[in-house]
DNA sequence: AATGAATGAGTGTTCATTCAT
DNA sequence: AATGAATGAACACTCATTCAT
């Protein structure tokens, strides 16, 4: 994990806050200076570019929520519906009402450097690429192309968190979630 | 259906396709002006602001898209799994490769005007919403939440459309993403 | 006096009131057309441009000024200072809460046709100063440089016309400025 | 009195010049500031928009001129005759030919602040007043209404300053209008 | 004659980026 | 390293003018 200095940090949360409530081009490098508090110099100290400092509020954001994720794979004897599990619920709840977090998931590039960043977003499917493998190893899992099953879950997830239901409370929402997932994956017992 | 004069309608096809492949404040309203082939002044009988073409631009591709997929529900004789089949193979057939309307799924607005907006998402879900709805009732179906199911499938859709994964053929795609969502929704026989 | 048509007329009392209030740059020829209930392509008619428009405002203004002023210096049997406190009097009647009116008599002219409108100027000059050159014949007057005081003339009135003082009422403005005029002009009795 | 930073009077110097030779319109910002030799967005430093930097120009201005002319009410053993006298040459001399201080004597605003500046104006009449008030108290003049005879003052000024006439040279011009102001202000010798 | 939809040259304003301090 | 005044390229938007009807 790449180690922030403190201002950049400051930074980086600030410009994360920014670019996940206005559109790309309403967040003004100056705001941005301004509520770090730092010199509108400064940023350029840190990042080449207001595109760089874009991408680096989004890689920062991947490579936190990864890391995280990667934490559940690790868990000793938790079977893969498991893992799934809390992933989902994990993700949920770290970003619903958290636009800024939720945005990043779907952002698509139409920039030069997106190369670097849609590794990230490839970590992110691998991490539940295996998880899905491991299940079907096991046993406990049947689909013709976890590949695209890895694809789904976050979307499913970023679309949960961007249009939250107003009336359904989050406990609700992740169980649907996890029982949606689930039952797609769940190897059906075979007719005997 | 709102009418389109025979102008205003270039202009939206020019500017759907301009903001689909680069970012809002990379599209120069003198491009689309120049491409629509009319005259830059011209953009502002039609539309007030650089802003309000964008919001007519996803406005229309929702009220398309909705309109279309209608159809699948009136079709006589089709079970609500057809329908959804139909409906899913739809939209990845239409956007897939077609970032413009891909995208649209899933702009999240930071504008005033965004409740406007907002209403047409409304409308899709609502359109899938039935119809898993009707499939609970004729049997097929179980589901504890249809709404929460209806705002899944068109993120899953927009994730396939957003980063097709180049080595498998589309069709695969489409069985594979129906087989989801369907298996996802299907009443599991009573265990005898 | 050159004759007007109808809608020519509408569309010079409509610029005179909408020039008057603002300032050239902020009248837009759209209002113009609209407020006078014409078309936008009826002002070219009548007038070649917006400048155009502009100058026959002030002269048309000018014209009916002067026209309406000399019918005082033609009535038989009155005084040099009959005739001044008629046109002071009838000026600032006719002009003071009429910003469009009293803003005339200052406008400068930054355009090249603006010569034709000048003459306008010299025209009301000239009239005054014949009056005060008859005051001199007569042994009324005395002012050893008429063309100047003629200039005076319609500046004081302008500034009492634009910036009417708000607590004294028409009738003392009237007397203050007619007695400031002509005390000027008086001839001193001979220091016998 | 304001301080103004060197580039500020850089930018005021340069507009000043500009909108008294041109009408608002026609002059440019990007000339501005290529005169005055700064950036173009550096005007915006300074000024909010191009109506502010009008007004700041006109008010400048103004507070130049009323600043030098309360010396001459300061001035030691002059009587208010020959204050009146002062402030009218140097008036006339200061602005003949110089259409930009000429100009913004009869300003009118038809701008929203422009009630900031109506305060100047007045600042002016009033040096005037009391000018105008001592000398009746000293017994020197007799005056209905000082009030307005001080407002007529600027007006007669801004009017030969806008219009000199060609063929009069500027000292004749001085004391006919120093003898005509005055000639109406003085008190006649009491009729023995 | 009368219109107003269409135009595009022209301009005010913004804002990412630089650089002297 | 840190700053923020200065910059000017870039762009949205306006509006006088035209012309097909």
């Amino acid at each position: 994990m790449k180690k922030y200095s403190d201002k950049e940090s400051r930074i980086l949360d600030t410009a994360a806050e920014m670019f996940a409530t206005q559109p790309f081009h309403k967040v003004l490098l100056s705001d941005v200076a301004r509520v770090a508090s730092v010199g509108k110099g400064t940023l350029y100290l840190y990042f080449k570019s207001k595109d760089d400092l874009y991408f680096a509020v989004l890689f920062r954001g991947f490579s936190i929520l990864v890391e995280r994720l990667k934490k559940y794979t690790e868990v000793e004897g938790s079977s893969p519906s498991d893992q799934l599990r809390c992933i989902v619920r994990d993700m949920i709840l770290h970003m619903i009402n958290k636009a800024s977090n939720a945005q990043l998931l779907g952002k698509v590039m139409h920039y030069p450097n997106s190369g670097e960043w849609q590794e990230k977003r490839v970590e992110l499917w691998s991490l539940l690429q295996s998880v899905i493998e491991a299940g079907i190893e096991s046993g406990e899992f049947e689909d013709s192309c976890p590949r695209l099953t890895a694809q789904y879950i976050p979307s499913v997830i970023r679309s949960i968190c961007l249009f939250p239901p107003e009336n359904i409370d989050t406990e609700t929402i992740c169980n649907h979630a996890c029982a949606f997932v689930l039952k797609s994956l769940k190897k059906n017992a075979p007719s005997a």
